[in-house]
DNA sequence: ACCTAAGCGAGACGGTACGTCTGGTCTTGGC
DNA sequence: GCCAAGACCAGACGTACCGTCTCGCTTAGGT
């Protein structure tokens, strides 16, 4: 029976109530505070006033129960910004993600995902209910960006995708650098460039 | 004393005794089959027919023997493979990558960059021992490429290297498809083209 | 919390469950056939099927434990078997001593007042939970032969009690004899003559 | 090879030499400020600038080794004190006692005696070494007493010093009172007056 | 207004890994 | 050639946390 339950996401009854959140919120906050690692269920429990048992019953260990707290912190997925351009747009949705990843979001996404490397269902969790959302809508607006005429209708958008969003979580995962907007644009205007040497003959 | 030294790299006198690379490849070993956060210290310690607290003695936690293994696995950088121009070399490159991320090194970075989320000493020793290494031939191969005529001189080197690493990493640690030849091409013809619509005139 | 308890006794709620009573066998049990010394905690908690952590929540170390089985094991203080004269009655229970101390509680004895000698709180639990209540018993018995004028009201029971029980714990302590009732009835002889050349007259 | 080296004593070659000397000084010296538990053969090697290895050739274990310094530090029996009577010499080597036990003799008395519950060869060295001596004059004293005409001729010798010494062990390993003068003394007094009633027709 | 059943807090439980410590043996390099 | 220095194996220690479980208590909701 608690194997029939989907590992992620609690889908039981009580969904909404105020327990639940108090757990959601106890969790967020220690995490931010405390780190993820450092952080008990015993913790959890404690400063949510909970008993252990009651966020197993709604969650397999940690990392869901983590996984949940943070989606519920940032929301559903946030369309990108009005701009003159699509590539204007994009250029300020990556100011956006520089912002966020810069704090405490880019702390809880280091945690996720690494925790994720050792958890088939947090992977996937993270993947399909964190990355793939946002890809999504990156997909559309770089499909927009080809119908306006801003970009070659050949251009390969998931390696595209891959290209952005692959640079920022390298740096967030490896330290190699900030993330800050200066960052995000040489990053924007880099991808945006290309590299080869263009025949102008 | 045991304070003073590194927390990652064991520096003691006795580095290369058969001891040492016993219980490297009992941990390498060990970590290929049975996984890294499967694997206990007492099991390497037994595997490697040592007592535990000698692996303390020379390495502060599991991670950080974890990481000399690999390290010791992977050997030095390797020279980019000779190819009729630098692009080609590059592109053979991301072909061995290819093969190796797939593999057991694959699974032994997902583990140490995943575990690094949550260790300091780890994070940065990742970075220094494995990251950084091979970005300095990168670097130089760009410059060459330059040199050479196939780049314009006024790309941005470290970007694409971020880009070119960030999409790699982050298909490798999400999980988010293969890695094999036909991506690295995939990858290596984007960054090469660029999206933006190239000036006609 | 814990620490208010009294270290040497577990005074907790839970102190007639079958947990317990597992414990405190598991441990008579193997202090009998191995000895304390050989005895792990581990090697308890495997015989009572038990956690490590279910054992350190009731007992501070291993000693207290062997004393609180020791305890349950030899039960409340047993009353002098009844006989024509008090005398005798001392004599008797001397050859129960003689008995006790000759098989498994003699060992037991040995190896928790052995151990006392470096815990001042099993020197403690020991000396009030063990000797005391005998050394009790033991002062009015005299007072009743001093009372039944079997003996002279000026005896310092003390020092009396002292020497036969100190004779006693010292053969066993320093395996100097046999504990067996001949030797019990030549101590309880010499107490009760004295030694010094009686007055003639 | 080690197994043919007798126990308790060491019978080497280097028996008297400063490294032997400087070991068994740091031992005792160690033993009285730290205790007997506390102490590791790695303190004892450090506090006499030795080899651990050293200590190990010389003896079997830490217990064997404080054995031997606490019989150099008492040096050799000592003879009973000069007195106007059998009886007073007695009383008065009690004092002695009083003050040897009451000080570090006494703790080191107790480390030994302690330590010897869990190790037959520290018994019978503790035994034959230290107890079997001193009885021997006390056998010898009661001899002359006898002779003397001090004593009846028909006293248990070995049972009487039994509870003299039972006495003054048990106080010292349970801790159940003071050794003081006036506790020898009342011990004396008893054990010279007996108990029991004396028919005076 | 009761009564019954579910959800709850509290926390004990078996289990396991941790990192530390010591005992006793073996090796090495310097005097 | 001996010895300090200390690395080595082995294994117990006491702690921490996991995820499960069992208790009573509260608190609805159905009668």
């Amino acid at each position: 029976m608690r194997s029939a339950i989907p590992k992620i996401q609690a889908r039981g009854r009580p969904c909404g109530g105020t327990v639940h959140n108090a757990i959601l919120a106890a969790a967020l906050r220690l995490t931010e505070s405390e780190g993820f690692r450092e952080l008990s269920m015993n913790a959890i429990a404690s400063a949510a006033n909970v008993g252990r048992a009651t966020i197993y019953r709604r969650w397999p260990n940690k990392a869901a129960l983590v996984m949940d707290a943070f989606l519920q912190e940032v929301g559903p997925t946030i369309a990108f910004p009005k701009a003159t351009t699509i590539a204007e747009s994009i250029r300020l949705q990556l100011h956006r993600i520089s912002d966020s990843f810069t704090g405490t979001h880019g702390k809880l996404i280091k945690a996720l995902l690494g925790e994720a490397q050792f958890d088939r269902d947090l992977e996937l969790a993270f993947r399909e209910r964190w990355i793939e959302p946002r890809r999504k809508l990156d997909r559309q607006i770089f499909l927009q960006g080809i119908k306006a005429g801003e970009f070659r209708s050949t251009i390969d958008i998931a390696a595209t995708i891959d290209e952005i969003y692959g640079a920022i979580y390298y740096r967030l995962l490896i330290g190699s650098g900030t993330l800050n907007k200066k960052y995000m644009d040489s990053l924007f205007h880099n991808v945006m460039k290309g590299l080869i040497e263009q025949d102008r003959s």
